[in-house]
DNA sequence: TTACTTTTGCTGACAGTGTTAACTTTTATG
DNA sequence: CATAAAAGTTAACACTGTCAGCAAAAGTAA
């Protein structure tokens, strides 16, 4: 009877035209400008009706967190293909770790936002995880072909991913010029994989 | 005619006043508590007189950042002198940036909080100078005594403190145990001034 | 078709927020 | 003491997240 299966697209159908509409406020205006009420107006809807949907706006911020997470991962496996020997892959994961900070800054944002509260966090952690997983797995390969076959892989692969956003966070923060940003990224990383394979 | 010699020293009571029981409430609970209306019944006055002396919240934040800012350059500073080898105080001094960040997270939330209009950081500047200084000549230093005398010095600094921010970052949004933490830290860094060193 | 039920959506409120204009009280000076 | 200046207050504006309660529409059964 159809009927139900239509009814269940329309609620589909509200509820991506939050996200659409809520992106476009953050992508014009920033995240500070994104209200429920601006979400609201621009769907065409009472406020309540997006309560329906999100029970916070929290949850909001958490699903496109979710989706920057989803959008990291997606870039860093593409990156990784390019390359087999995994020193070159881990050079294309800071790449492409780079340019996707630098495309979507606001997704980086909130993705990486101090004051999180870090309980609202274990919705999103499917999808760090698949952030997560690429590192360990490119290090440890990494760290095999290497002459000190006995490194930690946890750690090691902390440390790049904290050396990626230390550098992407900086830049943030004070914007100098993107190009010596880039410089010192590749320093950084050329470092730490030099450390790794000798 | 010390009688407006007394009003200055009433004024600088309450902007204090202003600045101590902010403080309190960050600590307490939190930088999303702090409201100016919270600000003015804790020092016993209304919302207007807050205004006197900060021409904005932001101006508040600015003030705590700032104050962060010249606390951290002051430990780094101690910590420093306690090597003379320019490779050990970089190690004693990214133990203290470390530990900066683990005793006043409230500090190093605002001074490196994510959404800052870049703008508002002019003013800081002075204070982001001091901690920027301590790396570029301990680096410098280091760059001196090193089998490559011809490295970026800016470069390098960048990175250095690029490693160090990134770490202090990622354990603040997703803490695990602080003492892996640290083992990352002093990895990353050891790799950083080994790098560096040869 | 009518009566009933469920879903859907809206209005309006509560308790907050930053900020400021206009007013009152206090204080210092001629 | 009157007057001018400083200090401090109230009350408002335009917002915010969130939700209880009500009205309207849609689906179901007789």
């Amino acid at each position: 009877m159809g009927i139900s299966e239509r009814k269940q697209r329309q609620l589909e159908q509200v509820r991506s035209a939050i996200l659409a509409q809520s992106w476009q406020i953050v992508e014009d205006e920033g995240w500070d400008a994104l209200s429920i009420r601006r979400i609201a107006d621009a769907i065409e809807y009472s406020t309540p009706v997006v309560y329906k949907h999100f029970e916070s706006k929290e949850a909001i911020r958490s699903a496109f967190s979710k989706e920057g997470y989803a959008l990291l991962a997606d870039r860093l496996h593409q990156a990784k293909k390019t390359h087999d020997r995994p020193t070159d892959q881990l050079m294309s994961l800071s790449n492409a770790y780079w340019t996707f900070a630098e495309e979507h800054p606001k997704y980086y944002q909130i993705m990486y936002g101090l004051g999180i509260p870090t309980c609202d966090m274990v919705r999103e952690t499917r999808e760090i995880m698949q952030v997560s997983t690429v590192f360990h797995q490119t290090i440890e390969a990494a760290i095999k072909e290497s002459k000190q076959p006995d490194a930690d892989v946890h750690l090691k692969a902390m440390t790049f991913w904290s050396i990626l956003h230390g550098l992407v966070a900086m830049t943030m923060v004070s914007p100098g010029d993107p190009k010596t940003a880039k410089l010192i990224l590749e320093d950084a990383v050329a470092g730490f994989i030099k450390a790794l394979a000798s």
